[in-house]
DNA sequence: TACATACAC
DNA sequence: CATGGTGTATGTA
C-alpha cells in the first residue's frame, strides 16, 4: 500500500479533440461516430443519454439535435502520443491501456520531484501563450498530479481526469469520481479504501460487466459491500476462479505493479456488410479472402507468422459462431490463411445447407510466432519469451496486498439473500444460509431424498430456475458421487453429462398423474439407489419441483414406510417442500397416490384389469349458466398416443347434463385419461384412474377428505358400477372458478366381461396376492415400464 | 484443443 | 435504411 498510482483518463476524448478544433460544436450536442455506431458522445449529448457504442440513428431519437461528427483516428493517435509523451516524464514504464487511458506510478517521481526546483514546476497558465502567466506546482502526489493534467492540457489544450491509489484498481475507481477535469486521491488506508468501496455499485468494477452484474443482482448484490456480506453464498455458486476475483475486487485489492503489454496472442479483421449479400456464397468467400489479405499483410509487417485461423461468422439475428483451423505450416502468405479460411467458411455452408444469412465475417490469427524464433527454432519457436513472461508475472505479483483473513469464512456475520432456488428472501448466517439450501433442497424430505426444481441449461430460464452449472456445482461438492437424479420430465432438455449421467428418466407430463407402472419403478429404484450405500441421495425433480415430484415423493414415502396413509404422506411433502404454498394438489396425482397406499396397504400385485364402461354422465348444476353446450369426449389409455374414443354431444337449453353412452360397452385397461374438450378445443375437464383399482369397492368411502378417490356404487340387478367424482375430484374443474362446484361425474362399468358369467366384486379381504419374496435387485437404470412389476414392501428404518 | 461467453475500450 | 472492430481472459467439454 505503500505505491502511488495515477490512472488518467481523457474526457470524452475523440468528442472532445473534436471540438477544440471546430469550437462551432462547444455548445451543441455532438457525438463521433456513425449513423450505425457512436464512439464517443460530449457531456451535452450525455445529457440527452446519448452514450458510446449506441448507434446514431437511436442517438438521434434520443436527440434529435444530435451532430455526428465521422471520427478522425489518425488525429486521435497523434494527440494520445502527445498525451503519452507527458505521463512517460513521470514514469518512464508508463502502460496505456488505450488511447486516452493510461497508468502510471509516480512513487519514484514524487522522491525525485522533492529536489526539484521552483523552475521545474512552473508551466504556462494557459494553452498557446507563452509563460505570459505562470502556474506553480507543489510537492505532494495531489499537486504532481495536477501538473500532469495541466501539462496535458499545455500540450493539446484537452483536459484530463485523474485518480490517484495505492494499486491500479483502485486509481482506476478515482479517475471517475470527479469526472471531467478533475481528480481525486484516496487515503492509503484500509478505513479510507474501504469507506470508498462499500457504497460503490458492482457494475463499476473493472472486470464485472452487464452480465455478471445482471447476475449478482438477482442474488441481491448491487454494492460491493453487499458483494463482500455474500461472499459465503458467492464461494458455494460460483468458480473459485470468479470467486477470488470477486473478492479481490470487492474490497479494493489489486496489483500495484504497472505491467507492461505481453506479446499479442491474436491478430484479425472483421467487417460488417449490407444484409442484401447476407447470403450469396461468392460475396462471402471474396470477403473471406479480402479480410485473409488484410491480416496476412498485417502478419507481415508485424513479422508475425500463425499456425492457426479463426473464421468468426455473425448471424442476422446476431449469433456469433467461431471456427479453427490449424494450418499445415508457420505462415503470413494470403494464400494459405484463405484456404484455411475458405475451407472453414464451405464447412459452415455446407452445414447450413446453404442458408447461412451473415451480417458478418471475421478471419483472425491464433498461435502467432515471430520470424526470428521461428527461423532459429522452427518447430517450437523460442521459449526465452515464456521465460520472460515468467519473471515479469512474478515481479508483478498481485498478491502483495493480500490479506488472507479478509477471506477466512467465520460465521461472524450475518447476511441476507435471496435464495438462488426457490427465490425466497432469507436473513442469517452462514450456517443458515447452508441449512437453507439443504431444506430448500430439501435433504430432510426424506432419508437422503431431495426434491429440487428443473436445472436449467437455457440462458434465459437460468435467471428464474436453477442454474445448471451451480446444482451441479452443488451436488457435486455435497455429496460427491453420491447422488443420482430421478427426472420426472417428459419435457427435458438438459445435458445429463453435468450430473456424470446419473440421471434416470420417469417421463410424466406435467400436470397429470404418472402412470402407475411409473410409480412401482420409481419406488423401486429409489430404494435400490439409497440401500445400495448409506451416503446415496435420491434427488427427485420435475419443473417446479410440486406436482409430478411431490406425487412421487409422496408414494415412496408410502413405500419406505415412513407413512401408512396417502394423505398424510402428501401432507409431510407439502410441509417439508412448500410450507404453506401446495404441493400435490392436482385431483388425478392425489388419487394415484391413494391408490399406491391402498396398493401396499393390502398387499396387492399389480396385473391387467379390464372394465367395460357403458357411460360417462356429467350432471351441470341448474345455477351454472355458463356450462358450455357442446362437449367432445376423448379417451385415451396408457399412452396419449391410444386415443380410445372420441365422441360429440350437446344438450338442450333446459338439460342439465352431458350423456355419453356408448353402443357397445368400451374395453379399458390400466391407466385411463377421460377429457372433455370444449368447442374451441381446450381441456375443460380430466380425469385419470386406473382399472386395477376400480375393482376394489372398499377403496371408495366417499371421504369428505381430499383424496379425490370419489364414490362407487354396485347396482346386483344391472351388475353396474356407478364411480362419482366431484369437482373437487375432477383435474382442470377443481380449480376453475368458472366451474361450478356441485358438478360431478359418474362413470357406468362393469367389471366382468358381459359374454361371460358374473364376477363378485373384490375387497381387499379376498385379496389373492402375497408378498413375493424371491424379489431379485436388479435394479439397473431403465426407463421403461416392466409389463411384469411386482412390489416389495420394506420398512427402511433399521 | 475447440468453442462460447464476457469484458474493455 | 440502420446496432462496430480488436483483442484478452475464462469456463467447459
Amino acid at each position: 500500500m505503500n505505491r502511488t498510482i495515477v490512472h488518467i483518463d481523457m474526457d470524452a476524448f475523440y468528442a472532445n479533440v473534436e471540438i477544440r478544433d471546430n469550437p462551432i460544436l462547444a455548445d451543441k450536442p455532438m457525438a463521433v461516430g456513425s449513423e450505425s455506431m457512436l464512439s464517443t458522445s460530449n457531456y451535452i449529448a450525455r445529457r440527452f443519454g446519448v452514450r458510446a457504442a449506441m448507434p446514431g440513428f437511436i442517438a438521434k431519437e434520443l436527440c434529435p439535435d444530435l451532430i455526428i461528427v465521422p471520427g478522425n483516428y489518425q488525429k486521435y493517435h497523434s494527440e494520445s502520443s502527445k498525451i503519452m509523451d507527458v505521463i512517460s516524464k513521470y514514469d518512464p514504464n508508463y502502460s496505456a491501456r488505450s488511447l486516452d487511458e493510461a497508468y502510471c506510478d509516480i512513487t519514484e517521481h514524487l522522491i525525485l520531484r522533492k529536489s526539484l526546483t521552483n523552475d521545474h514546476r512552473t508551466y504556462a497558465k494557459y494553452f498557446g501563450v507563452d509563460k505570459e502567466e505562470t502556474i506553480l506546482f507543489g510537492l505532494d502526489a495531489d499537486e504532481c498530479v495536477k501538473e500532469i493534467r495541466h501539462r496535458i492540457y499545455l500540450a493539446t489544450n484537452l483536459t484530463a481526469s485523474a485518480g490517484i491509489a495505492c494499486n491500479l484498481r483502485l486509481a482506476k475507481l478515482c479517475s471517475d469520481v470527479n469526472k471531467p477535469n478533475g481528480q481525486f486521491r484516496l487515503e492509503s488506508n484500509v478505513d479510507s479504501i474501504l469507506k470508498f468501496i462499500e457504497p460503490l455499485p458492482i457494475r463499476k468494477v473493472n472486470g464485472i460487466g452487464p452480465t455478471t452484474a445482471l447476475i449478482l443482482d438477482c442474488y441481491g448484490i448491487k454494492t460491493c459491500k453487499d458483494l463482500y456480506g455474500k461472499r459465503d453464498m458467492i464461494y458455494l455458486l460460483e468458480t473459485q476462479n470468479t470467486f477470488e476475483f470477486l473478492m479481490i475486487a470487492c474490497r479494493g485489492f489489486g496489483s500495484d505493479r504497472i505491467q507492461h503489454d505481453t506479446e499479442r496472442k491474436s491478430l484479425g479483421h472483421e467487417t460488417t456488410f449490407p444484409s442484401g449479400i447476407s447470403n450469396n456464397k461468392e460475396e462471402m468467400l471474396k470477403i473471406c479472402y479480402e479480410l485473409s489479405e488484410e491480416v496476412s499483410q498485417e502478419l507481415i509487417q508485424e513479422g508475425l507468422k500463425t499456425f492457426k485461423v479463426n473464421l468468426k461468422i455473425k448471424n442476422v439475428d446476431f449469433k456469433i459462431y467461431t471456427r479453427t483451423k490449424s494450418l499445415k505450416t508457420y505462415t503470413n502468405k494470403t494464400e494459405d490463411i484463405y484456404e484455411g479460411i475458405k475451407c472453414l467458411f464451405l464447412n459452415e455452408w455446407k452445414n447450413s445447407n446453404e442458408k447461412l444469412k451473415l451480417r458478418l465475417i471475421g478471419v483472425r490469427a491464433c498461435d502467432l510466432k515471430d520470424e526470428q524464433s521461428l527461423a532459429i527454432s522452427p518447430k517450437k519457436g523460442s521459449n526465452s519469451k515464456k521465460l520472460d513472461d515468467f519473471f515479469k508475472n512474478n515481479s508483478a505479483s498481485l498478491s502483495d496486498n493480500y490479506d488472507e483473513n479478509y477471506f477466512s469464512f467465520e460465521l461472524r456475520e450475518n447476511f441476507n439473500f435471496y435464495c438462488p432456488h426457490c427465490s425466497d428472501y432469507l436473513q442469517g448466517n452462514f450456517e443458515f444460509y447452508l441449512q437453507h439450501m439443504d431444506s430448500c433442497f430439501n435433504k430432510d424430505i426424506a432419508e437422503n431424498m431431495i426434491a429440487m426444481g428443473y436445472p436449467s441449461d437455457n440462458a434465459l430460464q437460468k435467471l428464474i430456475r436453477n442454474q445448471i452449472e451451480k446444482v451441479s456445482k452443488y451436488l457435486n461438492e455435497k455429496h460427491h458421487e453420491s447422488f443420482r437424479i430421478f427426472n420426472l420430465c417428459k419435457e427435458t432438455d438438459y445435458d445429463f453429462s453435468h450430473f456424470n449421467y446419473m440421471v434416470e428418466l420417469f417421463p410424466i407430463e406435467d400436470h397429470n398423474p404418472p402412470r402407475f407402472l411409473q410409480i412401482l419403478d420409481f419406488c423401486r429404484s429409489v430404494d435400490y439407489w439409497l440401500k445400495t450405500d448409506g451416503k446415496n441421495v435420491a434427488i427427485v425433480h420435475c419443473k417446479a419441483g410440486k406436482g409430478r415430484t411431490g406425487t412421487m415423493i409422496s408414494c415412496y414415502f408410502l413405500h419406505s414406510a415412513r407413512f401408512l396413509n396417502a394423505l398424510d404422506a402428501m401432507k409431510e411433502f407439502d410441509q417439508k417442500r412448500c410450507k404453506d404454498r401446495k404441493g400435490v394438489t392436482i385431483p388425478s396425482q392425489r388419487r394415484f397416490v391413494e391408490y399406491y397406499a391402498y396398493y401396499l396397504k393390502n398387499n396387492l400385485n399389480y396385473e391387467s384389469r379390464r372394465i367395460f364402461l357403458h357411460s360417462i354422465k356429467i350432471h351441470i348444476p341448474e345455477e351454472d349458466f355458463e356450462f358450455p353446450k357442446k362437449l367432445r369426449l376423448e379417451i385415451r389409455e396408457n399412452s396419449d398416443e391410444n386415443i380410445l374414443c372420441q365422441i360429440k354431444r350437446s344438450r338442450s337449453r333446459n338439460e342439465n347434463s352431458f350423456n355419453f353412452i356408448f353402443d357397445s360397452p368400451l374395453q379399458l385397461d390400466s391407466d385411463i385419461r377421460v377429457i372433455f374438450l370444449t368447442k374451441k378445443k381446450a381441456s375443460l375437464l380430466q380425469v385419470w384412474f386406473n382399472t386395477f383399482f376400480l375393482y376394489f369397492t372398499d377403496l371408495y368411502k366417499e371421504l369428505e377428505d381430499l383424496s379425490s378417490l370419489g364414490s362407487m356404487e354396485y347396482d346386483a340387478n344391472s351388475n353396474l358400477f356407478s364411480w362419482y367424482l366431484k369437482t373437487k375430484d375432477i383435474d382442470m374443474a377443481f380449480k376453475n372458478k368458472n366451474i361450478h362446484s356441485n358438478l360431478w361425474l359418474m362413470f357406468k362399468f362393469e367389471i366382468n366381461n358381459p359374454s361371460k358369467e358374473k364376477i363378485e366384486p373384490e375387497t381387499s379381504k379376498s385379496s389373492i396376492s402375497k408378498i413375493d419374496q424371491s424379489e431379485s435387485s436388479d435394479s439397473s437404470p431403465t426407463m421403461t415400464c416392466k409389463v411384469e412389476t411386482k412390489c416389495i414392501h420394506i420398512d427402511l428404518k433399521k
